[in-house]
DNA sequence: AAAGAATGCGCC
DNA sequence: AGGGCGCATTCTTT
């Protein structure tokens, strides 16, 4: 049974409504009258919004229900649930109407997606502002993640319910109306994990990080000033490039130096840098002492900037860091995150990240997700009998060798897979293409076709039915623009680029939909468990979670067998295979 | 002075 | 001229 909740439309003001709505589960929303009209809407309760955590943990008990039968319908959970969590509230499933009329809308503008919906109410997606933390330090500490009260600008709990009527009428017209309600449920589920994992946050030490920094910096500058060993490596280079007083920030002076030093480069990037090194032949040694120092300050100051004091002092708070993640903030479904550059979290401070006494890390990366993916979703036998071993790549290279194609090594068959699904047209990857056509056609000509939908200015989908954004105005003006031969050819590169990214989306996307199924597999699986380990990082294929060493055997099962799960939920029996490295330990910096 | 663009690096 | 991001800094424009 599903639960919406919502402002009383008739109550007192900050009055919310429980209101019973059908499930959709078993097909085709029914539960529309002829006119689309919900019927009155009983309410099953009527509570003050300061009390709805309560009535969310008692109400199934009430109604004689389990609680996890009931899939509570929120117009915005990203917006509820940490009021949820600190009352010490969680639920197992939802439906979070702005998330799903985004997927929605986002089809609507797609002819072949069979969806349309006209909203009941619009329902923005709403980035949590972000605010930092440290701008609030005080005694209330807290509020510190306090989210601004969302129930005087929600709409009332009966228009969320024609809300959810049009929804589940939109995806029943949908072209895969079973994908796209699966889509929806893991969307919403994204929105549980994503507000627990940030209310959990990633377990992190202070004194590690600080003692990490010390030891390649040197000691916490004043204000302003650079750390002694910055500073030191900054003089070295401007002596090394005969340019005392460099200041190596600054990519034009750093350039014009380098260049006056003979570096012919037309970048200060660190790779064009090292190519210019290794392109030196007897004198490559000579090169590479002169672009050591530069190579060095980018890392140090990198690490200082990026990840520095600064950063433990605004986002590391009583041995947690809590990054904000935005649910589908990408356009391919990948989840963004803003704060502190949670989905970027370098190797060099990864130390940092250590479990609490008589606790592990269980750190679970999906291996090459994407192949598996393509192989799975474009059913093509023979990528598939590689997605089922363990080393997909190693494999392909196997079957490269006895078809006696130049794919016949590892490296290459990783590099030309790769190269396939990003569009590359240069080098090594697009050489060995031909080949790759030849073993796997039917999935190359997915990926074919997809590249060839963006070019001509169409749209695509995933697996589950996120579909790509209708190309922009100025896409299609560029591309229009056949004035001149410049313009003939920037036309065509725009057609190249949309091309590649449909060709990217195709994959990524669904990669990011396996992603979610397995996150949601993973906590409902814990939860079921009466496990106390938890969710509190995620990055595109990998996941760590965080509780008591007697629970990591459960733990890693868990995990396994989510990803199995989550297989089988996208693509039923397809023989593809998701395997996982798992490491338990007590620093991050242990895992891979 | 503020806002936006460009550059560069980190992650998957 | 290989896809997707966030963030810090410098440079440029308003």
């Amino acid at each position: 049974m599903r639960i919406v909740l919502g402002p009383s439309p008739t109550g007192p003001t900050g009055t919310w409504w429980a209101l019973p709505a059908p499930d959709s589960e078993a097909g085709p929303a029914r539960d529309a009258g002829p006119s689309g009209e919900p019927g009155p809407g009983t309410p099953l309760a009527q509570v003050p919004y300061a009390q709805l955590a309560g009535l969310v943990d008692a109400l199934p008990g009430r109604l004689g229900l389990t609680p996890g039968s009931v899939r509570w319908v929120l117009a915005s959970a990203a917006d509820e649930l940490e009021g949820w969590l600190r009352a010490g509230v969680t639920v197992d499933r939802l439906h979070d109407l702005s998330l799903a009329q985004r997927l929605l809308l986002t089809a609507a503008t797609a002819p072949d997606s069979g969806v349309r919906h006209t909203p009941v109410v619009p329902l923005p997606v709403v980035e949590p502002a972000v605010e930092d933390p440290a701008a609030r330090r005080g005694p209330d500490q807290d509020a510190i993640f306090d989210l601004p009260d969302a129930g005087p600008s929600t709409p009332d709990a009966l228009t969320l319910l024609r809300e959810l009527q049009a929804q589940d009428a939109a995806v029943a017209g949908s072209r895969h109306p079973a994908r796209l309600r699966l889509l929806v449920a893991a969307e919403s589920q994204g929105a549980l994990v994503a507000a627990q994992m940030r209310h959990a946050g990633l377990p992190w030490r202070r004194d590690v990080h600080e003692a990490l920094l010390t030891e390649r910096l040197g000691p916490r500058p004043p204000e302003g000033a650079r750390p002694a060993r910055l500073q030191e490596v900054a003089e070295q280079v401007g002596r090394d490039l005969g340019a005392p007083g460099l200041n190596p920030d600054s990519q034009k002076d750093l350039l014009r130096a380098l260049r006056g030093a003979g570096v012919t480069v037309d970048s200060t990037r660190q790779w064009e840098l090292q190519a210019w090194a290794a392109r030196g032949g007897a004198e490559a040694e000579r090169r590479a002492a002169l672009i050591a120092g530069v190579l060095e300050y980018k890392a140090l100051q990198r690490l200082w900037t990026a990840n520095g004091w600064h950063w433990l002092d605004t986002w590391v708070r009583e041995g947690r860091f809590h990054p904000t993640y935005l649910v589908g903030g990408v356009v391919t479904g990948r989840w963004a995150a803003h704060g502190g550059g949670a989905m970027q979290v370098p190797v060099a401070v990864r130390d940092a990240v250590r479990a609490d006494p008589g606790a592990l890390l269980t750190v679970a990366d999906a291996s090459q997700v994407e192949p598996r993916i393509l192989a799975a979703m474009a059913q093509d036998t023979a990528l598939a009998a590689a997605a089922a071993t363990e080393d997909l790549y190693r494999t392909v290279a196997e079957q490269g060798r006895s078809a006696g194609t130049a794919l016949d090594d590892r490296s290459r068959a990783k590099v030309a897979l790769l190269g396939a699904m990003y569009g590359s047209t240069t080098g090594d990857s697009a050489a060995l293409l031909p080949h790759l056509r030849r073993l796997y056609p039917a999935a190359l000509g997915l990926l074919e076709r997809a590249a060839a939908t963006g070019e001509a200015g169409g749209q695509v989908s995933t697996w589950l039915g996120r579909w790509s954004p209708p190309p922009g105005q100025a896409w299609q003006d560029a591309v229009a623009d056949r004035s001149t031969a410049e313009a003939e050819a920037r036309a065509g590169a725009q057609r190249r680029a949309a091309g590649r990214f449909t060709r990217n989306f195709v994959v990524q996307g669904t990669a990011a939909e396996w992603a979610l199924c397995w996150m949601g597999s993973i906590r409902r699986r814990l939860r079921a468990a009466g496990l106390s380990t938890v969710l509190v990082f995620f990055v595109h294929d990998e996941v760590v979670l965080h509780g008591p060493a007697a629970e990591a055997a459960a733990v890693e099962r868990i995990v396994r067998d989510a990803a199995g799960e989550a297989g089988r939920l996208l693509f039923g029996d397809a023989p593809v295979g998701f395997p996982l490295t798992v490491a338990q330990v007590e620093s991050y910096a242990e895992a891979k």
